[in-house]
RNA sequence: GGGCCCGUAGCUCAGCGGUAGAGCAGUGGACUUUUAAUCCAUUGGUCGAGAGUUCGAAUCUCUCCGGGCCUACCA
């Protein structure tokens, strides 16, 4: 066994031969770090002391300072850091304290006080053992770097690396300012199916499964937006979902395999009405997050206060430099025209596809003040209602912050014979070598046949939202767990 | 998938043909206000795995494993 946990075994050993259990199941804290600082911050400045006051204080012990007779702990616990001051003469199994080690969880009482370098420390009277680490933490100073260890032991991460935990913080008031803002707005949260007869909502690869109860195949949705289409047939008016896709698809500092998705849909709404909602709602999550609509991103300074600049589709193509798809108006032409300037292009992708791949290209790397891309493709876009006047476009937008697409949103599909027909339209891009469509979904196609209200539908991925408002440039960075490898021992 | 790079002590890293090093952590000692504490001493390694070249490989070559960054496709 290694040494360093055998010897830590034997602490642990002692500690029960003095009978005193190394997990003891209970032990009442009255304080957090951050309580006992602002006990000894609202001392009057010449009182060292919150004398009469004594608190209960828990943490790991995350540095020690050893000076014979005096001992300095600091402790992490979740509201920070806090330093403990044990003496020989004034905390009570001072001896002992050979058996605390880096890592282990401790306890203490004792008296907020200040110290002549005027740090908040609690002068303690007692300690003890909370739960004994066999394993040290990471190194002190340097903390943990390995990319490949703080991914897949995220807990040492988490403990060693203060701007980890700030990261996940701020993803959790993220998602808690989303809730707060649809559900102030009249949203109702809901949930749907992540096991699914069809993959739907989206053109992506997805996971396959097994459902033994049922004994029949089952894939996990690579989107919300079906379900939540049939909860408006049935009568809500405004509904949302905060949950987990799955798409069996390639990993990047944008993409994972299974990430987080807000969609919600609003009766009586349409994808104007969605876009004013979205620019209101980011910048209010960016305030009451980080208390600012200003976000710095790969050195960027982006402002995500409303009104977001507009702009279609059609016209940013144009305007940076991509062909006119006014011009190019069939999948032929515009396929040779791509080829022409050196985009790579293969006789399988439809028109909608081309053009993605197009503005991908030209204009999706220059939107990086926040920016809504509208009226779409009606190839590209399957579930999305045409654009009254111009058969050929779709009332769509997605949104750009940093050069990089993080919400889409359209005026809803509601009639089930047009419905039925972009289905029918996909099903021929598969049959022309396109793997990656929408798949006829004829449960859904007998839902909306009963009559969904007119609806402005929004979906975003809130890792990316997350990336933009922590200032990190990879997806892994903003996911606790993200995927890796399993090692074989 | 393509290109570039990394894997050495529990952690952070040096060493880049001549028998394995530092700091932190650990162990023993000194020290009652330190805070990357300090000072003295000290334990700890199949140098990612395998094969090859060589008198000699952590170091050079190849294969494999794990990872990162860039790049291409889906949010």
């Amino acid at each position: 066994m290694d040494e360093l946990v055998a010897q830590r075994i034997a602490k642990l050993e002692e500690l029960r031969r003095l009978g005193i259990d190394p997990y003891p199941p209970r032990w009442e804290r009255t304080h957090t770090s951050r309580e006992v600082i602002a006990i000894v911050e609202a001392l009057p400045p010449e009182a060292s002391e919150a004398e009469g006051v004594e608190v209960r204080v828990a943490g790991r012990v995350m540095a020690r300072r050893d000076m014979g007779k005096a001992t300095f702990i600091d402790i992490l616990d979740g509201a920070g850091r806090l330093q403990v001051l044990l003496r020989a003469n004034a905390t009570e199994g001072y001896d002992l304290l050979r058996l605390v080690d880096l890592g282990d969880f401790v306890g203490f009482t004792g008296v907020p006080i200040r110290t002549r370098t005027g740090q908040p420390t609690v002068a303690a009277s007692s300690w003890t053992m909370l739960a004994k680490a066999l394993h040290a933490p990471p190194e002190k100073y340097h903390g943990l770097a390995d990319p490949d260890l703080r991914q897949r032991r995220r807990y040492l991460d988490l403990m060693a690396n203060e701007e980890t935990r700030r990261v996940f913080e701020i993803r959790s008031k993220t998602v808690a300012a989303i809730r707060r803002f649809l559900d102030d707005r009249g949203f109702m949260e809901v949930e749907t199916p992540i096991l699914q007869v069809t993959e739907g909502g989206a053109a992506a690869r997805p996971f396959v499964t097994h459902f033994n109860a049922l004994d029949e195949p089952r894939v996990l949705r690579i989107s919300l937006e079906l379900f939540l289409k049939r909860l408006l047939v049935g009568g809500f008016e405004r509904v949302y979902e905060i949950g987990r896709n799955f798409r069996n698809e390639g990993m990047s500092f944008k993409h994972n395999p299974e990430f987080t998705m807000l969609e919600s849909y609003q009766a009586y709404a349409d994808y104007n009405d969605v876009a004013a909602m979205t620019e209101e709602m980011i910048s209010t999550v960016a305030r009451q997050v980080l208390g600012t609509t200003t976000i710095t991103f790969r050195g960027q300074e982006i402002d995500l206060a409303p009104p977001w600049r507009r702009m279609t589709f059609f016209e940013a193509l144009k305007a940076h430099g991509g062909p006119d798809l006014d011009v190019f108006t069939d999948a032929d032409s515009l396929r040779a025209e791509l080829r022409r300037r050196g985009l790579p292009v293969t006789d399988q992708m439809g028109y909608g596809k081309l053009a993605d791949e197009a503005m991908s290209h030209y204009v999706e790397p220059n939107l990086i003040q926040p920016t809504f891309l509208l009226d779409y493709p009606v190839e590209l876009s399957p579930l999305a209602k045409r654009k009254p006047g111009n058969p050929r476009l779709v009332e769509r937008f997605e949104c750009f912050i940093a050069g990089f697409e993080c919400g889409n949103a359209y005026t809803e599909l509601n009639d089930p014979l047009d419905q039925r027909q972009r289905f029918e339209q996909q099903l021929a891009l598969k049959a022309a070598g396109d793997d990656e469509v929408e798949l006829v979904d004829e449960d859904f196609l007998f839902a909306l046949e009963h009559g969904m209200p007119p609806t402005g539908g929004f979906g975003m991925g809130i890792d990316r939202l997350v990336m933009l408002l922590t200032g990190q440039s990879s997806i892994r960075e903003v996911i606790l767990f993200p995927p890796v490898r399993s090692i074989e021992d």
